[in-house]
DNA sequence: CCGATGTCAGATCCACTGAAATGA
DNA sequence: CTCATTTCAGTGTATCTGACATCG
């Protein structure tokens, strides 16, 4: 099994990108599948904690998310309660989401697993590389 | 609209990492479309273009491609004439792959459309804290 | 404008086939 | 040499994801 990249691809800085963020997600998708948990899962979670009940619009802007697939992500999440959906009574049209107590406990089993798979797939970079790849993608986010 | 994310997934570098994997994938997907190309077409002949002619296993291995799905793609490569495929006398099971003329510059043409597009997507970063990320993401990839 | 549903393309994966090579 | 097994390419299929279109 010759795992060797093709050089022409590798000088392109997005198509490392692409292969790192794949094999990270990959990584990620694992650690969190025996949870019963997949990776949007998880980030509409985080979001919903982080910022508090929102819209599914709103919450779609966060994650970068359709909002058709928001909506059937919702579906679960409140399926396994883990998410709360009520009609905003200012706007009838809107259903804000909530995250639930045991949400918050999943969320936080979940990200402590999410941080050691990624210790196992950022293996190759010591600590000080691992900061600053990060400060790099937060800066190429167009994140501070 | 709200372009933030939320903070306790982008503490995980592995969450900045496949967000700017996907964008990035994304924008050089869109450059291509444009040629026709997917990035898996490219992928493919970049990896002629730099190993040289390959059976069409050991292409699957390069680009971590399951064999039936190669076999899809080179279909395709071979309509549009950018690779020929023949049968190795010394083991008539094999298919050898070898990329064109033509194929050769349908390749150049699509990395530096690719390189613009990234210029674009990471256009966030200067040159250099764009070859400090590039030098990371390899070292995560465990090439040099 | 908001959520919900349907659908599509792209990517990945798995099972299976027939032909050809290999080796006990 | 024969037969079983393995390897290779190719086909079919299922599933997942992200994106879009439409409808109430």
């Amino acid at each position: 099994m010759s795992r060797r990249h093709p050089p022409r691809l590798l000088a392109l800085p997005s198509y490392a990108l692409s292969l790192t963020g794949r094999a990270a997600r990959a990584a990620q998708a694992d650690a969190l599948a025996e949870r019963g948990l997949r990776l949007d899962h998880v980030a509409a979670l985080a979001a919903l904690a982080d910022f508090g009940p929102a819209p599914q619009r709103q919450l779609g802007d966060w994650l970068a998310k359709d909002a058709g697939d928001v909506a059937r992500l919702l579906d679960e999440l409140e399926r396994e309660g883990l998410v709360a959906r009520e009609r905003d009574p200012a706007d009838r049209r809107r259903q804000i989401a909530t995250i639930s107590a045991q949400g918050r406990r999943a969320l936080a089993g979940a990200l402590s697993a999410a941080a050691r798979a990624e210790r196992r797939s950022l293996a190759a970079l010591d600590a000080q590389e691992r900061a600053q790849l990060h400060a790099l993608l937060l800066r190429a986010l167009g994140e501070r």
